[in-house]
DNA sequence: GTAATACGTGAGTAAATGGCCACATAGACA
DNA sequence: TGTCTATGTGGCCATTTACTCACGTATTAC
C-alpha cells in the first residue's frame, strides 16, 4: 500500500498535470513559449472569452505553472518553468508514437 | 487565430495529459515504473477497487499511456513509453521550484 | 470628477469525471 | 460439467469542471 507522504506528492503532481490537461491551456501554454502575454491578447489568440481566459490562467497560476505581473492596466503571464515545454515535447513523443502504430496496423491491411 | 490543426493537435495533447493527471494514475504510473503488473497487484498497491482501477487502467491505454496483454487469467499492464517517466520528473521540478519559493517567502518573515 | 479599458469573479447551468455496486465474461482447473 | 479467480462494464449518484453572462474593481486618460 501506498504510505501518506507517497499520496500527497502524486495529489500534488496531479494538481500540477491537471492544470495543463486541458486545449485551451495546451494552447495558451504553446503560446507563452516566445514570452509573456497580456490576457486580451492570449484571449484573442486563443478565440475564447476573456473571463473563460482568466479562469485557465489563474487555475494554471496556482499549480504553478504560470507566473504573471501587472504593467498599467495589463496583466503579462509567462511560463514559470521551461520544463512546461519539455512536458508538452513528452506528450507529443507519446502521439508521434500513436501515429506510427496506426501506420503500421494500416499497412497490414 | 489558431488554425484548426492546431487545435486537433492541442485536442489530442490534452487528451494524453489528462490521462495522468489523477493521484491514482500517476501512482500506477509509479508503480509500473520497474516492469509490468497485473490489474489485481495494481489495485493492492494503490489501495482502491478492482474495477476502479481497472477504469484508470484503459483510460491510459486508450490515450496512449499504457499497454497490456493478457497472460492466463491476468491482464499486465506496462508503460508503454519511458517519455512518461520524464514527464513525472518535469512535474516534480514544478513542485520543487514551488516549494523552493515558499521557503523563501518563509524566510522574509 | 467621468469615461474607457483590462481584468477578475459570483451565479447559474450543462457536461464530464470518479467512485461504488452488481453483474457478465473469460480462462484455469478439478 | 461446475467452480474459482481475474477482469471489464453498465447503472447510478455525487462531485467537479467548463462555459457564459453580468457585475465589480483597478488603472489610465481626459
Amino acid at each position: 500500500m501506498l504510505d501518506v507522504k507517497k499520496q500527497l506528492l502524486f495529489d500534488r503532481q496531479a494538481e500540477v498535470v491537471k492544470a495543463v490537461g486541458h486545449p485551451l491551456r495546451i494552447a495558451i501554454v504553446d503560446f507563452l513559449k516566445d514570452g509573456e502575454q497580456c490576457v486580451c491578447d492570449i484571449a484573442e489568440h486563443i478565440g475564447s472569452e476573456r473571463s473563460n481566459v482568466s479562469r485557465h490562467l489563474s487555475v494554471m497560476v496556482r499549480a504553478g505553472v504560470l507566473t504573471c505581473r501587472k504593467e498599467g492596466l495589463k496583466v503579462l503571464y509567462k511560463l514559470k518553468t521551461p520544463c512546461i515545454l519539455e512536458f508538452i515535447s513528452c506528450i507529443t513523443g507519446v502521439l508521434r508514437q500513436q501515429a506510427k502504430e496506426n501506420e503500421r496496423l494500416l499497412n497490414t491491411l
